[in-house]
DNA sequence: CGCAATTCAATTGTGCGCAACTTAAATTAT
DNA sequence: ATAATTTAAGTTGCGCACAATTGAATTGCG
């Protein structure tokens, strides 16, 4: 049982990288990340945004999303600008590059789709469904103690 | 349908990370990361081997692995030697330390089972198809032709 | 009000993932 | 035999992921 979780978690770092992969190939000719694509997606589902919310949103930390943000910035599909109530917060906002940009990539979702060959929804589903549990239960999983050895 | 397989990928990208993370924690105590530990996981299954192999086991590419074979090197798990017979190649051995290391870390495929939240192996097995078939179709996805516009 | 605690973003540093390139050795072809 | 090709590993450079820290602004509590 153990050996099948090992392989799980393998078969999921491989798939992953497989994904992320893809993505880079599709966006080679904008110059655009994984990472990058996935913001602007936030962005253009959600509208403008503070950095804090998108990273709660993708799960990334200042720490990987300032340079990333300052990337983006510099190649004009975003602004940066500080919120004038709250000095502390940094808002997100598309530049109209950064917006008709979204028609550009229409095309990438579909290309996706063949590429996770997923024949029927249902099986969509349940695969959804197995990640999700799998995200959530691997959370779980405590800091080591150095009290209890086991 | 798209819409669902974009977000098949980031469930697998969350799930993944959530993964890698899990692993960290449990590994903190001897500084290794998930990535050195799938290296000594391949080595004490497989026995010794030289970088070729583990990068093709791995699907890791020697701009990866130099430098993480040389950390494992240098924490004294493994010892690499170039081959007498071919002298491009170079082998990967096992250190005793990093031989017994297999005992100490043998409680972790236990806790990463726990953490997978699969039930039952049914359900693993699905699990593991579907991922098997993301990631082969996924490697079909060409890079994007200058000639071929969408 | 005044100060401690919290929040938000940025920075620093480490390691992985990968493309591109280099170097050296072995193989193949001529 | 030697030139051309191929193969193996290493190096360089970039961006992400993440821990830890910093600094500034805000909130909360006495």
């Amino acid at each position: 049982m153990a050996i099948v979780d090992d392989m799980v978690c393998f078969s999921l770092y491989s798939a992953s990288r497989a994904t992320t992969r893809a993505y880079t190939e599709l966006l080679a000719p904008w110059q655009l990340t994984y990472t990058q694509y996935l913001v602007l997606v936030a962005l253009w589902s959600e509208g403008d945004k503070p950095v804090r919310e998108i990273g709660e949103m993708l799960q990334l930390d200042s720490g990987t999303l300032s340079p990333l943000l300052r990337r983006l910035e510099q190649k004009d599909f975003i602004e940066r600008q500080r919120d004038d109530q709250d000095s502390r917060v940094v808002n997100v906002r598309l530049t109209p590059a950064g917006v008709s940009l979204r028609k550009e990539l229409a095309h990438i979702p579909a290309q996706i789709a063949c590429g996770t060959g997923l024949s029927d929804m249902e099986n969509a589903k349940e695969l959804l469904a197995s990640l999700h549990r799998i995200t959530a239960s691997m959370q779980q999983i405590p800091a080591p103690d150095q009290a209890s050895g086991q």
